[in-house]
DNA sequence: ATCGGTTTTGACAACGGTTTTCATATGCGG
DNA sequence: CCGCATATGAAAACCGTTGTCAAAACCGAT
């Protein structure tokens, strides 16, 4: 459980992810990152979402097509998001009702270490205005 | 929209899932079928599950791993799941609260066609015996 | 029952996101 | 500055899923 080194791949990619204010692909960020002069590979991208994952830096969502996509947010604690299918923009949100109802219903059906998913889909402002 | 046609494998399939009272993959259901007796293609597995879900016969959720899972459920309408992360079990639970805070929150930020995803995971009581 | 068209089937190949491999490069403590 | 454990990345493997297409099966019409 050593620190991780400090490399510049490391560096470049905590700092796309916190100019990103959009949950993004790794292949998204990778392209990006390659677009702006880096030669990260790829692989390396990866590892360091995993890892950022890993240790709750970042918040990690299923898209309907199965990618995976990433994001920094401002809470730390636990909150879910509204996000746009059209462009990832996303909002914190939080809903205590909706945290103790789950608890409720693993409890009264004798499930035990309870963990929930929950995301909000839908289309931004900015987004139903370009789509008319 | 002509209805599709009346096949052994479609009965096959159809019959497996109602037999089935938990979350299962498109491989493990072929499987099954399989080692029933049944040449059914794991092909046509995925077309048929796929049209179901697609009619709104059977729910579906992806694990965390990625691999989506089928069910046939009892409540037709919308509903959501609480699932045995390690044998599928899942009882249907509603929630009435949760639904009208999703739709508040997308409301509040100006989200439109709005959907969700929820999903409450845990260990049953079966399992959590089992494992001690 | 038979025929003919349309749909369905299924072995196989292709796909796409993600992970593994492994030889090379590099941060970093001593 | 050395030594070495860790990080990198190109390429290959992985794995669930989807596309291909020739053969088989369904079903309404004859
Ligand atoms: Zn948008
Ligand atoms: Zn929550
Ligand atoms: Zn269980
Ligand atoms: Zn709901």
């Amino acid at each position: 459980m050593t620190a991780p080194r400090q490399t510049k791949q490391r560096a470049t990619v905590l700092e796309a992810l916190r100019v990103t204010p959009r949950f993004v692909s790794a292949q998204e960020l990778h392209g990006v990152l390659r677009a702006g002069g880096e030669g990260t590979g790829l692989t390396t991208v990866y590892r360091h979402l995993q890892a950022l994952a890993a240790d709750g830096t970042v918040d990690v969502l299923r898209a309907d097509d199965g990618e995976s996509l990433y994001r920094i947010c401002a809470d730390s604690g636990h909150h879910h998001h509204l996000v746009c299918r059209h462009c990832g923009t996303s909002v914190e949100v939080e809903g205590p009702a909706v945290e103790r109802w789950a608890v409720r219903m693993a409890e009264e059906h004798g499930f035990a270490d309870v963990e929930h998913t929950l995301e909000i889909f839908g289309t931004c402002a900015s987004c139903s205005r370009k789509r008319g």
